[in-house]
DNA sequence: CACCTGTTGATGCACCCGCATCAACCTTGT
DNA sequence: ACAAGGTTGATGCGGGTGCATCAACAGGTG
């Protein structure tokens, strides 16, 4: 836990300074950017990202607002397809820079390759829904 | 990241489905039970908990409400202290058992005592503020 | 078709967090 | 003693989160 809020806090401080969103953008951009056709239902985002509905609902507002995606209807008319923009996709290449910067600065500069790999395989185990 | 959110989510519905507060406050509460007469400051708490300073503020206001707490002058004015009280003790071991027992199932259950170990040591080589 | 059930997504409300700021107090130097 | 600077803690305000609820639609059954 206290990696956990260590690297978090290093992490959206970074995504501050930069004037970037917070983490949970890049989770929904990146997931967007290697969705088929960039696109993705928000029960999808929902379920792969383990983020409540109500508050991804709500994410979603801001990040059209932003202009980052945008919503379409589709074949369910209940929902709807949440589309990465060209700028939405730009936007999610800035911030992965950046988090991949400051991981290998906080956890790269502290392990082995062979080490962070061992971590990432005991970590793996507790998962309840296996990694993709 | 995944692993810290399947982990918390589980903890904070066992606090809530227990009737107990969230985590944070057992944070605070098991720092205090392990302070010097069950008193610490606020700065104190602050410094341990990393956790930021009108945040500390505001969440002590409601747990001296739920009388978990109670503040006490003491000798540098500007401050007081923070001092457990009966029920915050007793409310801090309910807690624990709650805490204690979501973290073998959801994680002893997955891992050996000698994988538990490595793990934490791996963990422990990223903190930047070496464990107490 | 009409109906019932399950799913998808949005929203009002209360609460919590982050930021900036402020008041009160300690400490140090002169 | 006094002024200047640092530390400790509280708070107004905007924004994000969790809970409960609701509307809209899909899918299956009589």
């Amino acid at each position: 836990m206290r990696v956990h809020q260590q690297v978090t806090l290093s992490l959206e401080g970074a995504f501050k300074a930069a004037d970037l969103p917070p983490l949970v953008w890049h989770d929904v951009l990146i997931e967007l950017a290697h969705a088929p056709d960039h696109r993705l239902r928000p029960v999808e985002l929902g379920s792969v990202l383990q983020m409540a509905q109500y508050n991804l609902s709500r994410l979603l507002d801001r990040m059209v607002d932003a202009g980052l995606v945008v919503r379409a209807p589709c074949q369910d008319k209940r929902g709807h397809w949440i589309v990465l923009t060209a700028s939405g996709l730009k936007r999610q290449k800035e911030m992965y820079g950046v988090y991949v910067r400051v991981l290998m600065q906080d956890m790269g500069a502290h392990l082995g390759e062979d080490s962070a790999r061992k971590l990432a395989r005991q970590l793996g185990k507790v998962l309840s829904q296996p990694e993709a």
